[in-house]
Parts: structure tokens; C-alpha cells; sequence
DNA sequence: AGAATAGTGTCTATAAGACACTATCGT
DNA sequence: ACGATAGTGTCTTATAGACACTATTCT
């Protein structure tokens, strides 16, 4: 192993503790810089958007980049440090946003440490995944030079080189946009290797709404099954079959619970009026709501390997 | 967000890069280590075995914990660091070891930052998954203390207060042993934070090689549907229908691709020779090969919650 | 010979998708 | 009145699991 200890996972040495407490001094080590980064999803009119702040230094000056920051060291653990920059990134920390907050989901994603992603030093970052139902825009008292919700299909997503495919949950489709269908004019790339981090997390949620209940995180409380089929069309980027995916989505135990209401109104464009309902108590759905198979993009090569071979 | 700057995700401030430079003095603040443990997995006589080295020096000393060691800032990404630290710690890395270790799979698991959990100092530890066929014994020429491959049901993984569940990937049962059958008389309690760290990482690989053809890693290259099952029956915990379980194979296009050839001899309790087959090119299965449906554990409440709430 | 196993055939229950149809609402 | 949508019924096909059966090999 290391010879060099501390920290969990090594694990022996010949030193006892005196011997390691003297021989050991942190800021001796070239050090690392361990950061948070959030990709936070919503849904506003029908379409993902992702959270973005402009960068007002440089590297990257003036690119856009995922909300995050330091890890507080000692005083917080990763998924404090999640929601705290969240919190502060979004302007929601204050009273009477609990509304939005209270339903939002927070897991982490993975992690990203290759030397070169920052020029500056050695960055760690911890990635975190959020989704919370229709956020209201941010800057609303935060001290980001800006920040604001962007269409996911408005983002360069296309894989850089230097990013090497990491391995985290099901690979999927990582080819950029697709979500919404209509790539804007002059894509946004984003700084750092966030471009990928973001398309990581757009694979795990697309993956993880075919099994979880997770899709409902995306709506408020109360719903009906036309606005969750909306969340996994903007999500999968493809039109469902509105009945078949009615009678799925009831026969899927523990999936949504109904209020025994209505809405008040029909549909915008007509319609008879939705019966509401709310988060079941099920954490896996059994059985899945498996995506529409789109024909094998031929057996030539899987999009992201999913493999990392040890070199010797 | 933060009003400290520096690494990828921290957005703007109001420094320039000149200004930040000058403020900024890594070494000044609390340092933060950075370690990368891995969760290594190989089948042994039929049954679950994990690596894991014997710990020399307080805290937990005597202890068994996860094999691990530090990120070298500056110099190797995290998967570089994981792959290396393994090679050291099963003393793989020499010739000869390629033909296990060109076969093993490496993926991140997830990483765990709570302040508390070294009581030296704030450590953050990304965690992998590594699985390889029949690793041989470790020690070969390690520094290690003490390695030793370790039957999953000899550990104690039943959650220990202080651990807060993480979220990542599916959530499964976290109860404990249970892979086969059989605890031991005392069970061995791992050091840190670890018996999350690997119960984590035994949900991982139960989920994923539903839907994935990871099972096959824990083969060598040639195989035969027999000898995969006894992979799955292994990770689950459970016996599958055999007559089953064989033609559901055969049917997933990608999964296997037959040899032509057959092994030497039958069964070592009788039985005709099986024909073999090596892993075929599909990264995803379709269909899955979906774990027995044990009944709901009824509704009381979920294993593990898979939900981290903001609390503002 | 007897026991255990590899592999196949068959039947049933369930789930997914295509399609048609009715009822309700907005314009 | 008309168009769009909510929700249900029905039919076809694919899949999972239970069970039976044959053939092959070891002891």
C-alpha cells in the first residue's frame, strides 16, 4: 500500500501514532482543493433547465459553470456543503422559499479529480445532483454576478477531449442536447470539465426515473399523471402514449396516491378537468417504467464504456 | 455562494486572477486530505470475498478496514490512484498478475466527507468498486501488515449510528450478510466508516448486474452459464431456477457469445459438460435480468431513504 | 446403477405497446 | 360546434417463472 498514511483506508505502517503525528504535517503535502459543485435541474415551461453561474475571474472568465464551492473543512460534511451552496446560490436560504426547498431531492453524483480539470491547483469535486419543482429564477440576494436557469438543450454537451468517460451509475446517450430537440443557435460551452459533469448527471436521471419515484421530485405536491408524463418527456426528450402511460403509471404500486380532487380547470387547450395525486410511499418502482426502446445504435460501439482497465 | 474562490464550481467573486492569487495561500487553510479506498470484490469457492487489509497503527488499530491511501496531489487522477493503490495492495503489480488484472473492473463508487469520520482530521475518502476473477492472495510483496481476502458474511455491515445513508445508485437491502447465508460465530467490525463504504458498494454491484453484464468480470474470460450463475446466486444471496435462468441468458443479445468449445469434464457431482462462452460486446442488458421479486418488505419504511432533505 | 447436472420444451401469468373509444372541458 | 385532452377497454406480443423431460457425466 501507500506508504504514506493517514486518513481512512490506508491502513497499517510501521508507525504508531507518535511516530505518524510527528512525521506528518498536513501543509507539508502539495495540497488539494476539495470542492462542491451542484447540477440543479428543474422544469419551467415543459423544458429542463439546469443552474448556471457566470464566472467573474478567471480561468474560464465569463464562461458559465456550475454553482459550488469549497468544502468547509471540519465543519461540514459533503452534502451539507451541497445544500449549503445551493441555498446560497439560488437566494432561497430565507423564509417562504421552505415551499420550494423542503421537496428538494439532493444525491450525490460522482467525483472528479484528474490534476488538469483546474490550472490553477490540484480541484477534487465532489458533484451533487438537485431537483426541486419549478424554482423561482435565483440572484434574489446572492452574491454571484449572475445566475440564472438555462435550457439544458442549450448547452454544449458534445464530449470534450481531456475528459475521459467516468463511470457512475447507467451510461446512457451522453450526445449533448436531444432533451428539449432544438439545440439553440451558438451552444454554451461550459468551463472546467462541467460539461460532462452535467451530462453525467442528465444520464443518471434519466436512468434513475425509470425505477425511482424520483420524477415526482419535479412536481409539487400535488399532481396529475398529464404533468408527470410531462416530466418524462422533458426528461427522455420523447412523447409517451398519454393513456398507456396513465394506466402504468396507476398500476405501479406505491407510485402516486390519489387525493380523490380534481384541478379546477381543464386543460389550457381544453380537456376535461386531471384527478390530482401525490408521492406514494415507494421508493422503487416495481414494476419499472422502462424508456421506449429506441432501436441499438448498432453494434459499432457503446457510447461511454463504463470500464476503466487497470494499465500495468 | 461561497465567498471564497478558488477550483472549478466556486463561480465569481470579485477578484481578478491577480487579486485572487495574491489572497489566496492554499496552505492557510484547514487542510482537507484527500484519500481514495477501494472496495475490491472476487469470488472465492462460490462465495462473496472482499480485500482488506489489517490496520497497524491507531485509530482502529487491529482493526480490518478497506485498502486505500492517499491522492498524490498534482500527479494522478482518481481512478489512477484507486487502480494504483490496489495493484499495491494485493502486490499484483508485477508481471505475470496482467492475466487477473486486465480483466478488472474498476468504477467510483461514491465518496464520504463527513468531518467526523476520522477523528485525526477532516478526511474525504472517494470510494471504488473493483471486481476481477479469483484474485490470488494478497501479500506478495506488499507492505502491508496484513491482507486478506474475507468472506462479505464474516463482517458486521449493520449500520452503526453516526453513519447518515448516502445516496447513490439504487437502493437495496442494506441489511448485512445475508450474500451467504451463514454469519459467522463473531462477526469482524470494520474500521471507520467503512461498513457503509462496503455495504454501499455491495448494493452497487447487486443492482447493477441486473442490467449490466458486469457479473462477468467475475469470470475468467472463457465461462460457462453455469459457472455465471453461481456469480449471480453469489451476489444475491439466492438460488435461481437453473433451466431458467440458462435460456434467459442466451436470450439477451450482447450478453454472452458462445465459443463452439465445451470445458473437459462434467460437473465435479456429475452432470454433461457445459459449453463455454466468453462476454459479448452489449454494455447494457435488454432485457434485464431482474433480481427474484422477494415480497415488499412491507411498507413500513424503506431500507435505506435514498433522500437527503435541505434544511433551512 | 444411481445421483447430479446441462440444456430444452411447454404452459401460464404478467406486462408493454398499439389502437379505439367515451366523456369532459375550453374556445 | 369543434378541437383537444383525460381516462378506459381491448387486443397482440414479449417476457418471467413453474414444471417436466432428456441426455450426459461422475462416483
Amino acid at each position: 500500500m501507500a506508504a504514506d498514511e493517514p486518513s481512512p483506508g490506508p491502513t497499517t505502517g510501521p508507525a504508531t501514532e507518535q511516530e505518524w503525528l510527528a512525521a506528518y504535517d498536513p501543509r507539508a503535502y502539495t495540497p488539494i482543493a476539495v470542492t462542491v459543485d451542484v447540477v440543479a435541474l428543474t422544469l419551467r415551461r415543459g423544458s429542463l433547465h439546469v443552474l448556471l453561474v457566470e464566472r467573474g475571474a478567471p480561468p474560464h472568465q465569463g464562461c458559465w459553470a456550475l454553482p459550488g464551492g469549497f468544502l468547509r473543512a471540519g465543519e461540514e460534511g459533503l452534502d451539507e456543503a451541497a445544500a449549503r451552496e445551493l441555498a446560497e446560490e439560488t437566494g432561497l436560504q430565507g423564509s417562504g422559499a421552505e415551499a420550494a426547498l423542503c421537496r428538494l431531492h439532493l444525491e450525490q453524483l460522482g467525483t472528479y479529480g484528474v490534476p488538469e480539470r483546474d490550472p490553477r491547483m490540484h480541484v477534487v469535486s465532489v458533484a451533487y445532483l438537485a431537483f426541486a419543482p419549478n424554482l423561482p429564477d435565483p440572484r434574489a440576494g446572492t452574491d454571484a454576478a449572475a445566475a440564472a436557469w438555462h435550457p439544458v438543450s442549450d448547452l454544449d454537451l458534445a464530449p470534450r477531449s481531456g475528459d475521459r468517460p467516468r463511470a457512475t451509475g447507467v451510461p446512457a446517450d451522453t450526445h449533448g442536447g436531444g432533451v428539449d430537440g432544438h439545440t439553440g443557435p451558438h451552444p454554451i460551452r461550459l468551463a472546467f470539465d462541467h460539461a460532462r459533469i452535467l451530462s453525467d448527471g442528465l444520464d443518471r436521471v434519466r436512468a434513475k426515473i425509470e425505477y425511482s419515484p424520483l420524477a415526482t421530485a419535479f412536481l409539487p405536491y400535488d399532481f396529475t399523471i398529464p404533468e408527470l408524463r410531462a416530466v418524462y418527456e422533458a426528461v427522455w426528450g420523447e412523447k409517451l402514449h398519454p393513456g398507456n402511460f396513465h394506466r402504468k403509471v396507476l398500476s405501479v404500486p406505491g407510485f402516486v396516491e390519489s387525493t380523490g380532487g380534481t384541478t379546477e380547470r381543464g386543460g389550457a387547450r381544453g380537456g376535461p378537468r386531471a384527478r390530482t395525486y401525490h408521492a406514494g410511499d415507494a421508493r422503487l418502482l416495481h414494476p419499472a417504467l422502462l424508456r421506449p426502446t429506441r432501436e441499438e445504435p448498432e453494434p459499432g460501439e457503446g457510447p461511454s464504456t463504463d470500464r476503466t482497465t487497470i494499465r500495468p
